[in-house]
RNA sequence: GGGGGUGUAGCUCAGUUGGUUAGAGCGCCAGCCUGUCACGUUGGAGGCCGCGGGUUCGAGUCCCGUCACCCUCGCCA
């Protein structure tokens, strides 16, 4: 646990260094490749044209394969461009739309891609090329050839062409600083239109977006945009640098199997039944937790995976049915162990993506803590507003809802929101109470702190016994308003800690390009299921209490504390791990106090029980959300942008119209009969 | 399952108190234009106002139902 001294110095740190953000700039595709490339490909032997490639073939509107002239030979000698470029190379084209500079003026270059736009001035037709490296303005002068002339005017947006031409200095006056490739034209002299394309539904370089409907399903043209293109982009570094960090430290990657068994606890599954067996059903895995359990039996050590995981529960902008997680698992470990790998690997992160220097250790918050100050275990740790515990003095005031709150061993909670009291009218008042009426509470005491340290608001006339020693605790000065929730402790949490999330966003309290990254630690074991009434896991039933904990799993589970911790980012759940049971006796025992009857253990987990009594060593691991990660790592709100193809909030592709009807034979197959007559018209043919 | 939002031209949106022929920008089609880069300019085409029902002399507008998409609560070990 840290103080909050440490922790606030480690806000600053993160926050004030350069958020710069590389792939967010406004020429990003220029510094994407800075770092793996020294020079700018500049062409040997000076400014020289360049042999290659063989000049002058004749310009052709048309593709096929047989008419297609010939591109650069695949290892030219004396190629111009450094190793790193060539492989964007390609037999038909030299560059991408995004290389090109000044220095490459005089050279023959091939560029393939996709019409961003063209402007056609009669005499002369500028079309602007687009592909996933940049765009590169393509000029055909009226002394073109007719052909070419022709095929330019005939171009329209996205048709995808292959273009031959001369890299040219552009009239001074009309570079475009605006763009990467604006020092430079590519003259062109035949154009090769490789497809066609029907008018686009819309345009992927238009500034206003189209609604998510229309996105989805046309997503191969939305996948088009730029923005689109970077998200995907830093997807993929973000999990090459996640899989380079673990496979420096010697962690083997092991697939795991998707069709497994469905397993009592945890989300909804996802169910795929057996043709062999019918009335049996694989689940789809909500995680590989068993497997790489298991895998540390065997003696891999140190595991990683990208992992598929798949939760047939409701949707929400930052979940979706399948999703990937980043699955390690460690042998021979406790968890500062794993919390250390992490933590390398966040700092690594920070620096590469967004150029921050997170130092290290991060800070740790127990989940205690977490729930006293912050009323979460995922808290917001950019800003301020902790939570005040004023239950004592709200038994000695005279005002009936604090002392009942008190009587019934509830607790009196509250925020002190500095400045605002001026600002909030009274209508802003009642959002805020029916915020706090929605997430449980009963209601919202507000009091504005006014000149002279008085107390106003509906009931600050039931307060006055205690109006200093309130104002005391919660630190109120003239001007601030304080927030008060009297109700069960879980109920004053999550009131708190909503209005706390909602005010910190409101009022602007943090930099929304700040990070702060923290580890939750010593979790409860076991929470109350409201259902039945029983226990459940509060992360999984594999979960290892603290060692001091041992006896209350018997004696108090309540107070039963697990090796566990989260990693926070931002308020949001970024990851979560465990020390594992490692002995089948403790796991028998959990698997009991979960309600887990000894015959279903043994039906369902036998083989864990088994290999627990084989020769397991203490192992632990964790998983991280990627989809979550990209979204944090890039500013991303919705965690349908950090994937190419995702599901609707009902789980339905609106490009192929999965899930949809299958054949009647194919059901017999798997012996199954369909309750509900199924939708007779298919969704992706709908409005056709 | 509950609460909220949205649905009008290919796209983004406006549409008054219920009123006669539903608009704009972009895109599309055609013409003009040799330095644009969100090119400009002239003209044109394009509408099941999500769908179904109701109220009314009259519905894009009001009412009921329904569908889709989004946000959210429950749910998500």
């Amino acid at each position: 646990m840290k103080s909050p001294n440490t922790r606030a110095t480690n806000t600053r740190t993160i926050t004030t260094s350069s958020p710069a953000c590389c792939f967010r700039n406004s020429a990003p595709r220029a510094t994407r490749w800075a770092s793996s490339s020294n020079s700018n490909s500049a062409p040997t032997g000076g400014g020289r044209p360049t042999p290659w490639p063989p000049p002058a073939w004749p310009a052709s509107v048309s593709f096929s394969p047989a008419t297609l002239p010939p591109g650069p030979p695949d290892q030219p000698a004396n190629h111009p461009y450094e190793e790193h470029e060539r492989r964007k190379a390609s037999v038909l084209r030299t560059h991408t739309c995004g290389e090109l500079r000044p220095d490459q003026i005089g050279a023959e270059v091939f560029l393939c891609g996709w019409v961003d736009r063209v402007r056609d001035h009669k005499g002369v037709i500028f079309i602007d090329l687009r592909d996933r490296w940049g765009r590169t303005q393509v000029v055909v002068g009226p002394d073109a050839a007719a052909e070419t002339l022709a095929a330019a005017r005939a171009a329209r947006a996205e048709w995808v062409l292959r273009v031959q031409g001369t890299v040219g200095a552009r009239p001074e006056g009309t570079t475009n600083p605006k763009l990467a490739t604006g020092g430079i034209e590519v003259v062109c002299r035949t154009i090769t239109v490789l497809n066609e394309a029907e008018t686009p539904v819309f345009q992927p370089g238009s500034t206003d977006l189209p609604g998510e409907e229309v996105r989805l399903t046309n997503r191969w043209l939305d996948l088009r945009r730029p923005a689109m293109q970077e998200n995907m982009f830093l997807r993929s570094r973000i999990v090459k640098i996640m899989r380079d960090h673990f496979d420096e430290l010697g962690f083997i990657d092991v697939e795991t199997p998707m069709l497994g068994r469905s397993t009592p606890e945890g989300a909804r599954d996802y169910l795929v039944p057996s043709r062999l067996e019918h009335g049996s059903f694989f689940a789809l895995p909500q995680s590989p937790q068993l497997y790489k359990q298991l895998l540390m039996m065997a003696g891999f050590d140190r595991y990683v995976q990208v992992a598929k995981c798949f939760r047939d529960e409701d949707l929400r902008a930052d979940r979706q049915p399948e999703f990937t997680q980043l699955d390690v698992e460690m042998s021979f470990v406790e968890a500062d162990d794993v919390i250390g790998v992490i933590e390398g690997l966040v700092r690594r992160t920070a620096r590469e993506i967004l150029g921050l220097d997170v130092p290290l250790p991060l800070p740790r918050l127990t989940w205690d803590e977490c729930m006293e100050r912050f009323g979460h275990d995922a808290p917001d740790l950019r800003f301020g507003l902790e939570i005040v515990d004023l239950t004592d003095l709200a038994g000695e005031s005279d005002f009936r809802v604090f002392r009942g709150a008190v009587e019934s061993a509830g607790r009196v909670r509250g925020i002190r929101v500095p400045a605002v009291a001026e600002r909030f009218s009274r209508k802003d008042l009642d959002t805020l109470t029916a915020v706090a009426v929605e997430a449980g509470a009963k209601g919202l005491v507000w009091l504005k702190c006014e000149s002279g340290g008085v107390w106003a608001g509906p009931v600050a006339k039931n307060l006055t016994s205690i109006a200093d020693t309130l104002r005391a605790r919660l630190g109120c000065e003239p001007g601030d308003l304080a927030l008060i929730v009297a109700d069960s402790f879980e109920v004053t949490c999550k009131a708190l800690h909503t209005l706390r999330k909602r005010l910190g966003a409101e009022l602007a309290l943090y930099d929304p390009k700040a990070m702060h990254f923290s580890w939750v630690v010593d979790f409860p074991m076991f929470a109350r299921d409201t259902e039945s009434g029983g226990w459940a896991s509060m992360h999984h039933p594999f979960t290892a209490p603290r060692p001091a904990d041992l006896e209350l799993l018997e004696s108090d589970p309540a107070a039963c504390r697990a090796v566990a911790y989260d990693l926070v980012i931002n308020g949001s759940e970024a990851g979560g791990g465990t020390i594992r049971i490692h002995d089948s006796a403790t796991q028998e025992k959990v698997f009991k106090l979960l309600g887990i009857s000894t015959e279903m253990a043994r039906e369902r987990f036998g083989f864990l029980l088994d290999a627990l009594r084989s020769g397991a060593p203490p192992h632990g691991g964790i998983a991280l959300g990627i989809d979550r990660w990209v979204m944090l790592f890039g500013g991303l709100e919705s965690i349908r942008d950090v994937i190419a193809f995702p599901k609707t909030q009902k789980a339905s592709d609106l490009m192929t119209g999965a899930p949809g009807p299958v054949e009647t034979k194919q059901l017999v197959e798997l012996g199954i009969r369909v309750l509900a007559p199924p939708k007779p018209v298919g969704r992706a043919s709908e409005g056709d």
